[in-house]
RNA sequence: GGCUGGGUGGCAGAGUGGUUAUGCAGCGGCCUGCAAAGCCGUGUACGCCGGUUCGAUUCCGACCCCAGCCUCCA
């Protein structure tokens, strides 16, 4: 039975899809004006681990996770740049897909971007309105009056009148309550602007989400994710439209992901602390960030250091050892092994105990595959499934285990293979001062050597 | 100030009212020309102070500390 901690009530609780086998989902991405960073990935692999996790359990799952391409930001960047904001976040779109496909994080089903669905926006703005749930200002802004929706605060657990009292919130002329949010902006010079009865102008960043969920999994669906910052207001304001829009409730299980820190603080743009995943993975393999990334729990905070991704180099190591020389059974599982694995993912994903199954096993394999090698092939086939639910372990060990970490450089394969054999020459010889010394060499190179009954392998530290 | 979440062994990081997390690093052993890998063994870990309990790291209360949200943010 798979539980969920759902933010909405702060609990954990068993997971009931609205239609049976069938999981809705709906992620906040990313707003599309600078390369995304080691945060950004983490989100992205928490939810393609979860959508992949439903959908190895049986679930049918639509997975969507929207792309924000209009908004203060591009916009501010784009007259930067002297482009047209379409072209700028044409780049970056594209650089996120390379991103994410890098990193092994698989498209969602859906996509959308806000820029192709603002007739929709400006449709639930009217509705709003004719709800009583939103005002036209003066100045050509369209804002959501918070006082008119009694939910307001359930998601983040804050009071409207805490809120009031701690306002940092600029109060402008146009608003009545410093809490009311933005559906629509007049536009300014030099913007991009969109028609609308409240004259040309863009969309807020809230309603978009609202829109593009609805539009693509209905008024009401199973799951909404994203990022611990947007839980407010973001998450909550995207509540208070779409139930003031539609009377039906929203998501029934909203979850967020913890953040990435570095050095005690959160990595983000603002701060500027961030490291983009591009330049993470010109030093590291894309599979040890993964392994960073799933070695804790999603919602826990996730500390940055160049040690934890030397570590989790080293427990690659390990998995993929186990793996090597190990032929592919017939590909089904241990059902032991998975029932632990499934115990420990049921619990709230909980990706570091599924790790330590998968370690378990490794260790298992290593000491069965010379007395029991059909079990241990079974095994190493459990080992290869599972990984893969935590998009781990795909690669061919020897692949993985050679690579060399980002655009690092140093001796080819082909140096090494004839140096390993000048060396096993001198082996031959017993000269094993001269063998010593090539080891050593190569090891300065960071290359590791292993001599077993079959020959010498090497791999790359 | 209000509201969240957290403080676990050298490091990373799960979890639990009493019995091994797991990985990396370390130490001892087996194996090896020596290594490496692997296997076996090994470490008075649970912020502080009280309380409940036969027993608390795990429950309750106070305290200290850290992070986050309340402004754009995965």
């Amino acid at each position: 039975m798979l539980t969920i901690h759902n933010s909405l009530t702060r609990t954990k609780q068993p997971f009931e899809p609205i239609e049976p086998g069938k999981v809705r989902m709906y992620v906040c991405g990313m707003t599309v004006y600078d390369y995304c960073h080691l945060g950004h990935a983490r989100a992205l692999v928490v939810f393609d681990i979860i959508t992949r996790y439903l959908r190895w359990v049986g679930y049918d799952v639509i997975y969507v996770r929207n792309i924000t391409d209009i908004d203060d930001k591009i916009i501010a960047r784009a007259n930067e740049r002297g482009e047209d904001f379409r072209d700028l976040t044409t780049h970056f779109i594209s650089a996120m897909h390379d991103d994410c496909a890098a990193l092994g994080v698989l498209p969602p089903d859906h996509e959308p971007r806000a820029t192709d669905s603002v007739p929709g926006m400006v449709a639930m703005i009217e509705t709003l309105i004719a709800n009583g749930h939103a005002y036209a200002a003066d100045n050509g802004d369209v804002y959501y009056d918070v006082s008119h929706f009694d939910g307001y605060g359930k998601l983040s657990g804050k009071k409207v009148e805490d809120l009031r009292a701690g306002a940092r919130v600029e109060v402008t002329q146009a608003k009545d309550d410093p809490l009311d949010f933005a559906l629509w902006k007049a536009v300014k010079p030099g913007e991009p602007s969109w028609d609308s009865p409240w004259g040309p102008g863009r969309p807020g960043w809230h309603i978009e989400c609202s829109v593009m969920s609805i539009d693509a999994l209905g008024n009401h669906f199973d799951i909404h994710g994203g990022g611990r910052d947007l839980q407010f207001p973001h998450h909550e304001n995207e509540i208070a439209q779409s139930e003031g829009a539609t009377g039906e409730p929203f998501a029934n299980y909203w979850i967020h992901n913890g953040f990435v820190r570095i050095g005690d603080e959160k990595m983000s743009k603002s701060l500027g602390n961030f490291l983009t995943i591009r330049e993470i993975l010109e030093r590291y393999r894309a599979e040890e960030v993964r392994y960073f990334i799933v070695n804790s729990h999603y919602r826990s905070a996730l500390n940055y250091s160049e040690e934890s991704l030397g570590q989790a180099h080293g427990a690659l190591e390990r998995l993929y050892t186990a793996l090597r020389d190990l032929p592919a059974g017939d590909g089904e599982t241990d059902p032991e092994v998975e029932a632990r694995f499934r115990a420990a993912m049921d619990d709230d994903f909980n990706t570091a105990g599924a790790l330590s199954v998968l370690f378990e096993t490794a260790r298992e394999v290593n000491r069965l595959r010379a007395t029991e090698p059909d079990r241990a092939v079974r095994l190493g086939d459990t080992l290869r499934t599972l990984g893969g639910v935590l998009g781990l372990l795909q690669h061919a060990p020897e692949e993985f285990l050679k690579s060399a970490a980002g655009s690092a450089g140093g001796l080819d394969d082909s140096a090494i293979e004839s140096l390993i054999a000048e060396r096993n020459a001198a082996r031959k010889g017993r000269d094993f001062a001269a063998a010593d010394r090539v080891r050593d060499e190569l090891k300065a190179a960071g290359i590791e050597l292993e001599d077993g009954a079959e020959g010498t392998t090497w791999r790359r530290a």
